[in-house]
DNA sequence: TTCAACTGTTGTCGATTTCAATCATTACGA
DNA sequence: TCGTAATGATTGAAATCGACAACAGTTGAA
């Protein structure tokens, strides 16, 4: 693409031509936070942030996940995950059971409302990634899923 | 006691394999994260954030962006890109400059102490970014990058 | 001229992050 | 065994970041 002679003043054309837009760290967090912006509003209705739903969904797995699981995996404080569990525990959207191995540690299982609820915000959450995945092929998507997988979970194979 | 062959209580090393780590929208979210953390941990010594950084490259550019442009591409609100400039103008990286065909705007230029630094900050990201990206291979960071940037700036839309 | 729109600026309020301290429980070593 | 360290959850406070309204100065257009 030449841009030949026009003289126009730096516009927000040419600035995706600087160094920094061309670094994947800058193009990641931009992402993201597109993609959660989005994400996010389209959960509103829901009463939900990305955050509850990053819980929720992982309540109303098959795993059982404690809150230091939830605190580790999802790179929060305890205290952010003590928070959150109680809003939704509160909705009764889950509830804290004690961990006959440990009793120090809970384990946070969705109830059927939460299941409910959850499967909602899927479909929502799933809407929003289809919205702001948009200009991405359906092999560039497989392609980016895999290349993120690899590196935030280190060495993984299809 | 325990129910038949109930299965195994969840640990870190299934919870890759739930839903939610598999969503595009929350794998970014955690390689942006963990990015932002490491390049933030490597630009420390510099009295820098990446959020500075982000600044300082573009006012180095060749590019003469206002403030109103850093806050749009970068996604800030203007008042965030004020508290920015001030920081750097105080520390002599940065300075004002009113546009002469717009007094309203005023031009972010670095100066030569900001051009210094900014190369400094420059090889550390460049550092951090090689660190973060370890896992991936030369092929996979290019389509990274590529990917990102079509899906950043292939289709904008409000 | 007059008014609307825009840029930078300040201030504010709520959310989010981070950290230290505490209680209950478990694990380990003397 | 006892005593001490370590861990999970919880609370609370401090610091930081986010979004938002209001304002002054400037520009552009009717």
């Amino acid at each position: 693409m030449a841009q030949s002679s026009t003289v126009v003043q730096g516009d927000a054309q040419d600035i995706v031509d600087c160094d920094l837009a061309h670094e994947i760290e800058f193009l990641a967090v931009k992402a993201a936070a597109n993609g959660t912006r989005r994400a996010n509003q389209m959960l509103a209705p829901l009463g939900l942030k990305v955050r509850h739903y990053a819980v929720l969904s992982l309540a109303c797995s098959s795993i059982s996940p404690s809150q230091r699981m939830l605190a580790d995996f999802l790179d929060l404080d305890p205290s952010q995950v003590v928070a959150l569990v109680d809003e939704l525990e509160s909705r009764g959207l889950v509830r804290r059971v004690v961990d006959k191995k440990d009793r120090r540690t809970k384990v946070i299982r969705g109830t059927s409302r939460g299941e409910e609820l959850c499967e909602k915000a899927a479909a929502l959450t799933r809407e929003a990634e289809e919205i702001s995945l948009g200009p991405l092929s359906e092999a560039q998507r497989e392609a980016l899923r895999q290349i993120l997988r690899s590196l935030v979970f280190g060495a993984s194979e299809a």
